[in-house]
DNA sequence: TCATTATATCGTAATATTTGAATATATTGA
DNA sequence: TCAATATATTCAAATATTACGATATAATGA
């Protein structure tokens, strides 16, 4: 049936985002720190600004991760509870 | 340090293994049923013979799935416990 | 309003993944 | 050994992802 492949292919998809080096790497600071702005994570991952941030949309696109707009400053934070979950299985 | 990149590396690289409808598909088939060989397989998915047996030879090379030869069978069985887990926080 | 700072989006070249037909290999039974 | 069956591999085209510079937007304070 064919409701079984939407949720095959949606599952991928949240997978598919959360598999990539990069971005793990930001979800499980997020999860360790629990909020994060994107300058900070430049710091630390030393990438260029629109590399991150186009990760950050990835993830947020995904619904893995918000961001709280704090003045001139954006706190990211995980939204998906199965992705600690997940990240914790993987990591543990 | 160096030693971190190649851990999120890694794991990226076992979730993009996972992170495909039909690849999603046949491991949570594995999971339930405990075993299966490619000929059924097949007849569930209804893709061509070399488009499933590339998705298991993915999955074996990642080390989600081994395959035992039984006869002309083969049946393929999950061998990675984490992915269990996985599956299972992704599906419940 | 203007300059500054933080973040997002666009454009695009490089790279990787996916698909399925064609072909190869392995096992079995006659 | 040969035919039949099950599975794996190769190849190429189509599609998707990634990276990053350039540019845009949003918020703040002077």
């Amino acid at each position: 049936m064919e409701k079984d492949y939407k949720k095959f292919s949606d599952t991928a998809e949240l997978l598919k985002v959360l598999a990539h080096p990069v971005r793990l790497c930001i979800v499980k600071g997020l999860i360790e720190k629990g909020a994060c702005n994107v300058s900070h994570m430049q710091g630390c991952l030393e990438l260029p600004q629109s590399t991150i941030s186009q990760h950050l949309q990835k993830l947020r696109a995904a619904g893995i991760v918000k961001g709280d707009r704090n003045g001139l400053e954006i706190t990211y934070s995980i939204s998906d509870e199965r992705v600690i979950r997940i990240v914790d299985t993987l990591f543990s």
